[in-house]
DNA sequence: TCATATAATGACTCTCAGTCATTATATGAA
DNA sequence: TTCATATAATGACTGAGAGTCATTATATGA
């Protein structure tokens, strides 16, 4: 009988899964805190109570641990934009909500954009597990596709001019980024130089879009 | 009489900025190879046939030397929009110019861009000489400043519907970053998967947002 | 020609990612 | 329980690279 050595196996693989985790929360922190140039893998262990080697048994390397924080963004993005999904039919200003959710997505995890917008780096994405990458751009596709198809139902409704939907998501994604990654890089100059503030400026970019994509009586 | 001692110390500035510009160059070649991370100093170095120390004596920190291509980078830019501030009077399409003189702009000097967005990490910036950084930032409001009259005189012809010009002008900057950041970071990726090429989806981008400006008879 | 100031050098220090021989722990058989 | 074996954790060690600084070379001017 071999229930006595599964149980015993499965243990120690929730163990395993419980340290992993814990080296996640511990590098989430350091990240966040320091940025990937300025945390180091000592800290990291050290947060964790773990030896520096036993973080390279759960990790390959800084990076795969970094592009995992990552990959856990995507992933509660993925469920933020899940929720748009469920929506009476017909429903007016889908592409409205989906940006706003995008936007309130960001202001509640701003931490996760400096990493996805460090990750973008070649010499970063080198280092990283190529299959752990592609997972996370599947995610974003995935959200993509959300938004894609909240164009379409607008379009089909008559809300929206005939657009190809796919590059509406595409480009809504890519603006709200570039808005966020101006503000992002020095909010302090931003709001005193440029004298509109991140807020404004976004409902400001609603606005434009959709004002290019409603329907002309 | 001291003509002299001043065509002395003159030749020798002369041979200072000689050098500098020898290790810019240098600098250039590796950052645009490597990117900021896998550069070495030493790389730099051997690449203009000097010492690392000497390097240290024109510039303080690998950061230096890196924000001081981008310096570079936005000087190039601030040349390619300044083109645009001579128009004949009631020229139509002014703000499609400066998008399409951005992009161009892209198209000839990709290599800056990897740097532009690096940059934007609070890590870079840190350790980066903060007069140079405001430099570059005053460079890039100036030629936000160009695109915002552009778009002020395409509303005051009656092109352009009423928007806030600084807003618009900002957001189009914005939006054209966030889509190159999209492309830059894995081109065969974004091609296969998403199935817009970059050209088309900035043509997109560019109508979508012409269309919100445009004004409605 | 020599004294002094200025610039260049590269060996050295320090930090940190990643490795691996050693130590500790868990498992399963007798 | 006891021992043999497999598995996991450890941290001293290595290699690489940023930045320093005592030493060496060069230029200047008397």
């Amino acid at each position: 009988m071999n229930t006595g050595q599964n149980r015993k196996t499965e243990r120690r693989r929730k163990e395993q899964l419980a340290r992993r985790r814990a080296i996640l929360a511990a590098a989430r922190e350091v990240f966040f805190a320091r940025g990937f140039m300025d945390a180091t893998i000592d800290d990291i262990a050290n947060r964790c109570g773990l030896a520096k080697g036993t973080i390279y048994l759960y990790f390959k390397s800084k990076e795969d641990l970094y592009i995992s924080i990552m990959a856990e963004g995507m992933g509660r993005l993925r469920r933020t934009f899940e929720v748009l999904k469920v929506h009476p039919p017909g429903d007016r200003g889908l592409v409205e909500k989906a940006f706003r959710a995008y936007y309130g997505f960001y202001l509640k995890n701003r931490k996760y954009f400096r990493i996805m917008f460090l990750s973008n780096q070649p010499d970063v994405r080198a280092r990283a597990p190529q299959e752990l990458l592609m997972r996370c751009m599947d995610t974003g596709r995935e959200c993509m596709t959300i938004v894609r198809d909240l164009v379409q139902e607008g379009m089909e409704h008559g809300y929206y001019r005939k657009v190809d939907p796919w590059a509406v998501a595409n480009i809504l994604w890519a603006s709200i980024n570039g808005i966020i990654m101006a503000y992002e890089h020095d909010p302090i100059y931003r709001e005193e130089i440029v004298g509109i503030d991140l807020e404004k400026m976004m409902m400001y970019s609603l606005d434009l879009v959709m004002e290019g994509l409603r329907m002309k009586k």
